[in-house]
DNA sequence: TTGAAAGCGTTACCAA
DNA sequence: TTGGTAACGCTTTCAA
């Protein structure tokens, strides 16, 4: 940077400052410091920056490289992430830590590598927040705990996205509705969305005066078919199916065709808080409930920024789900 | 630091030294110096320590946020690659770029704010290799290019793989084997295993004496399905099929049950350079000839930091793929 | 609008 | 075996 400022005949703290913009630098001087930068190539470095100013320009998010879900959703997540971070002249990566490992997030944030930490896949109880925080760290919520106080968040408006996706097969003319949910386990535990999406069917089918037909289901495929075939032998008059496990669905499926129906003749299928790479993945086209994805990304982002540089955040918020009918519903046989 | 240093009545290159190792530090000073450091709960500053030693202690790892596979092969790399980092005292950051953004990739390469970058799959031709290099960072490839010279590299043996699975089924009794590949694109590209695999069945069937029988196949559950039916209608005498396509493999079973095919009664899958976890996502659990996955995370680290010390790295390497039998193979009907 | 210089928290060189 | 101190490449305060 001496270099540079020696050639466009400047002070070191000029080229400093053009750089920064913290300070007016006047038009002419800043042409010749900018021309200096680009004959000598000059590249700031951020280690140096970093030390100085005693921000990195990082943000990190925890990425669960051991989740369970395809990668479809969490990456959707990232990218929203990444490109609100790059707008904002932050980078931003991923630190490879399961969820089940806070203590390593705790020692990775204070390392202070960090301006900001993203947390995914957030649980009611997370011990990576208090982590996060205990270090100093400001971070932001893509899911939300029990109680997230005045933190940042941003969460899938699991309620809208039930809703939306029994209106569409009621609206079809169904009447009797499956849901299939996420792990039981999960449930017991009291995970977000699994604890509200249960509701949010029982609500959904019950304000219409329907009969809510509901189960748990681990989040594989051959428990998709299992999950499946036993609603089915139960509930012999199913005519559609909530999915919101996007495991299961492959399974789902399976089951159907071995129970001799087609779809969406005999039966429809609606994918719940799922990607639309999921849905490509299906044998057919699957309709289905769209997560947020970038969005979540991005708002936690932008979220995080305002609290690191001292803005008032927004809230927290439930972003809403979007339906797209593909080839898996229709109504329901005659 | 310098509190550490005044608390344990020395100076503060000492407290200094006996962080680094690099000068002998007399044990009795060394326990005064940690029981300072344990008082006052102090925690280097990686980016000051970078500033002076032009030493991240970071590696990363060009994470391809939107590649076409599930996720769970790239992550098994991750971890690998993360144990090994880890145990060397290095962090690893995963870097979202896609593979085909090396502007981006040199960037923060340039940047030098990692020590070096690892590269997950790689292409015959792939501009990322000089995009780091030309920043003047060392990296390692996962996979590798046309000429990787005397890189670290790290590649799976798909000979090997083929001639496993291929020498499984034929010691079943089978005589008809089918292969799905990975897509027709890929291999027109010349990329590695596509051409590899294509090439390693081929000689793995025509040493037996036997037909061998393949197809390319985008990377896609109903593409599986297509191709699956299309080979099936051409070679009805098929009995075995082996796929190296994590997606298609979900449109092999439903092809295969359509055409009133048990497996493994009537026909046997296995699945190629697929991990654990895919196996397990199949209906029943699957056959198949497992990824080095760890491995090959780990030997990349290994080699990137042997390159980094100066030290002579081991040349690149094939690693072997280990058969795991389970419920989908079995002899062909009689 | 600009310059000079004091840090930022380490490492590593030069002496002792 | 130890101490003092000049970097490392920036940001930012204090002066002008």
């Amino acid at each position: 940077m001496q270099d540079v400022a020696d050639r466009a005949g400047v002070s070191l703290s000029t080229v400093s400052y053009t750089l920064t913009g913290k300070r007016p630098v006047s038009a002419a001087t800043r042409v010749r410091i900018e021309q200096a930068m680009a004959d000598l190539g000059f590249r700031r470095h951020p280690v140096a920056r970093a030390l100085a100013s005693r921000r990195t320009h990082v943000l990190a998010i925890a990425y669960p490289v051991f989740g369970v879900s395809l990668g479809a959703t969490l990456n959707e997540i990232v990218h929203g992430a990444v490109d609100a971070a790059r707008e904002a002249d932050y980078d931003l990566v991923l630190w490879p830590v399961s969820s089940d490992e806070p203590e390593l997030v705790a020692e990775l944030a204070a390392q202070r590598t960090a301006d900001g930490v993203l947390l995914m896949e957030v649980a009611l109880d997370d011990p990576r927040v208090a982590a996060v925080e205990q270090a100093g760290v400001p971070c932001a919520l893509i899911g939300r705990t029990a109680d997230p106080g005045d933190r940042v968040w941003v969460d899938i408006d699991f309620e809208q996205a039930i809703e939306v996706a029994v209106e569409h097969l009621v609206g079809l003319g169904h009447r009797h509705l499956g849901f299939v949910n996420r792990s039981q386990a999960s449930f017991d535990a009291g995970y977000g969305p699994v604890v509200r999406a249960a509701a949010a069917f029982d609500a959904a089918m019950t304000s219409r005066g329907l009969e809510p037909v509901s189960t748990t289901c681990d989040v594989l495929p051959v428990a998709g078919r299992r999950a499946t075939a036993r609603l089915l032998a139960e509930h012999p008059d199913l005519t559609g199916f909530l999915v919101m496990n996007e495991l299961a669905l492959f399974g789902v499926h399976g089951a159907l065709r071995d129970a001799g129906l087609r779809i969406p003749d005999d039966v429809s299928v609606v994918g719940v808080a799922i990607t639309g790479e999921i849905s490509d993945m299906y044998d057919h086209p699957l309709t289905y409930v769209s997560t947020p994805g970038p969005a979540q990304g991005r708002r936690a982002v932008e979220g995080l920024l305002e609290l690191l540089d001292g803005r008032r955040h927004a809230p927290g918020t439930n972003l809403p789900c979007a339906l797209r009918v593909r080839e898996t519903s229709g109504p329901p046989p005659a």
